[in-house]
DNA sequence: TGTACATCAGTGAACGCGCGTTCACTGATGTAC
DNA sequence: TGTACATCAGTGAACGCGCGTTCACTGATGTAC
């Protein structure tokens, strides 16, 4: 985008963290027709497009990054949302609402992490694949809230979530009823209510 | 693809039948990295890239055409389904189930119907769209299943459904319970047990 | 029956564009002696 | 203090490719008279 001055001699890597701001930025968008390319990434830098080869041996390495980057950010969000409350329920709800509101507000990102195979080439399991730490924050918050059958209740949590945010995603005009209120109907039937 | 014998004088229609099926299939693939060219079709077709305009005004047209066609198909197959039960509440897990299994067994299609933003382009309301009857005659099933609160009820079990499919193409690495069986448990508490 | 003409189903050639990627280079800054 | 050299942060120029789309054309087949 805008004319950039050379990075002092030793300081190269901070172009590394200029290019994945401008990728992310991108990536941002609601726009699933057009995937970013490396050229425009370059474009919003403002440097020429080879040096992107400089920080990413490829597209999908830097690709790869910015997913990286958004689980961490995703997690952080959720994080955040538990660390406000107190009690194991409303913890787990902060959870599913932080989730949610984050796919909501970063639609081409949530897209990304959750609606690509690019976070799951070439028979990736699913230990250790980017975003495994959030389910398994997620499954650790489902196991205080539920006595049994945690790892079950927290697959059929996340894949309500999941449904929220993607139909709500592709079926704007959709007359969705509240996001709390579907949240709180999914949770209501898994964990025992607080007393 | 093939080499083409041209069509007979007033068959030129079946042209339009020949891109719609080579279309279908090249969009059939799990490959959400590539989206399909026109000149790809042209070449499966085994016809020069301009003759696509003989039939369509232009990309998008093409698209909408194999997405109002992939409805239709699941709308079918939903349907096939449903008539081979009797009872409401087998018949509204029939069309749980085969809605589930054609987003599995198609996932390029299931992405472009329900992962794009392809169906709902500049401010299209849930009217008439495409699809909207796919909706309405899953609404009508379970409003014979369910007492009250019809439309939300298959509001949550749609999310529930996207949400299998969605997140079972994106990772396919994740050690997921039997298909059946999470349909099972997101109807179990919605609907009344059958007797 | 013969022929001029209209219609139809496509194709040939080309356009300007953006893509990912490679290779050789530049020019400023620090370091060794 | 001066200078040769190494290192670093990038760029210039170019590659071959596939893309959507336009425009003028072709050549077979049916129709009017």
């Amino acid at each position: 985008m805008a004319t950039r001055a050379r990075n002092p001699r030793g300081e190269g890597r901070r172009l590394r963290e200029d290019i994945l701001d401008a990728a992310t930025r991108l990536l941002a968008g609601d726009d699933d027709a057009a995937p970013v390319s490396l050229r425009a990434v370059a474009k919003e830098v403002g440097i020429a497009p080879q040096s992107m080869y400089l920080h990413f041996g490829d597209k999908t390495e830097l690709i790869s990054a910015v997913i990286e980057r958004r689980f961490a950010e995703l997690m952080r969000a959720c994080e955040l949302a538990v660390a406000k409350e107190a009690g194991t329920s409303a913890k787990l709800r902060a959870f599913c609402t932080a989730y949610c509101l984050w796919g909501l507000q970063n639609p081409g990102h949530y897209r990304l992490l959750f609606e690509s195979t690019a976070t799951s080439q070439a028979g990736m399991t699913y230990e250790g694949s980017p975003g495994a730490d959030v389910f398994d924050r997620f499954l650790a918050l489902v196991k205080e809230s539920a006595r049994d059958d945690a790892f079950k209740k927290a697959v059929l949590l996340w894949i309500a979530m999941h449904g929220i945010v993607s139909l709500r995603l592709s079926k704007p005009g959709f007359p969705w009823p509240r996001m709390n209120e579907l949240i709180d109907d999914f949770l209501r039937p898994l964990v025992q209510r607080p007393r």
